[in-house]
DNA sequence: CCAATTGTTATTTA
DNA sequence: ATAAATAACAATTG
């Protein structure tokens, strides 16, 4: 489910506990979202704490905390959480039972804090210090950011040239925060078939994937990150028909440029979407 | 029972 | 050695 726009959505629900107190850490430790991370560690260290303010990159989401456990020498702790396929985060009641797969809770006075995740290919992530651990800091410069240049993106397009272009979108080293949907959106803006080689792309192409990635993250933001309280099954309500979203899983679909039938093929190891009239194989 | 799923990573293949 | 393809992870739904 969560890519860039909808990673921002479920980040900003949890905002509602911006400025309160952790009183408990609820977790089930066993579970795989927690592989790699000391969970005893980071019970002590979040109760009492406070929850300063957060903030997403690509499809990472990070949350600020002081006091509780931490030392006075350690100053911040920092909890990393990502959705993998199935996550959400949700604000719920402070008489809340955790139901399945609420793997995470922060209880707060007020609310408690829920990440579920049934598949549980996301992950819980946790460090102490003053600054941000590495895991932060090595995400890759925003789409939206001025580091995201034509000339950037034709390098990394020549490197993994021999690989389909649909596949190179989902690179987070260069693409940070493009999933699935996004990445045949952007396609099918620019008009590239998705199984054309990235080594392929002529400058024009490269110049119009630069644009329509950068229109892409714009637009998804601005119609599914605003929109509060809604679930994301219901976030293609706010999404304009012109938009391929809205076509893109119903069997029959049509290209809203085209009006003819949409394709629908495993590309690059992923189910892809395209519109055969607009995107050419030569 | 089979196939599908908006993600990532380890392993295998080329 | 490098990069691309594939399998695996886990749970649920159709």
């Amino acid at each position: 489910m969560p890519e860039l726009a909808e990673v921002e959505f479920f980040r900003k629900r949890w905002s509602a506990g911006h400025g309160a107190r952790v009183l408990a850490v609820r977790l089930h430790e066993r579970k795989k979202v927690f592989r790699g991370t000391n969970t005893g560690w980071l019970k002590k260290k979040l109760s009492g704490a406070m929850l300063l303010g957060s903030e997403t990159a690509a499809k990472q989401m990070l949350f600020r905390f002081s006091g509780g456990g931490l030392s006075r020498a350690e100053s911040r702790g920092w909890l990393g959480l990502h959705l993998g396929m199935s996550g959400e985060l949700r604000v719920e009641a402070p008489g809340y039972v955790p139901a399945r797969h609420d793997h995470f809770i922060l209880v707060q006075k007020d609310r408690q804090l829920v990440f579920n995740d049934p598949r549980m290919f996301g992950g819980v992530l946790f460090a102490a210090g003053p600054q941000p651990p590495a895991w932060w800091t090595r995400i890759a410069p925003a789409i939206l950011s001025k580091h995201f240049s034509v000339d950037a993106v034709a390098r990394f397009l020549k490197r993994r040239g021999r690989a389909p272009i649909k596949a190179v979108l989902l690179m987070q080293e260069r693409f940070p925060g493009i999933g699935n949907w996004m990445a045949d959106e952007i396609l099918w803006r620019a008009a590239i078939h998705p199984a054309r080689l990235a080594g392929s792309l002529k400058p024009a192409e490269v110049r119009a994937l630069h644009r329509e990635c950068r229109f892409v993250c714009r637009g998804a933001l601005k119609y599914n990150a605003g929109v509060g309280g809604k679930m994301p099954p219901e976030l293609n309500a706010f999404m304009p028909d012109s938009w391929l979203f809205n076509h893109r899983w119903e069997d029959g679909g049509r290209c809203p440029r085209t009006e003819k039938l949409l394709a629908r093929a495993v590309v690059g190891g992923r189910t892809t979407c395209w519109s055969p009239a607009r995107q050419r194989l030569a």
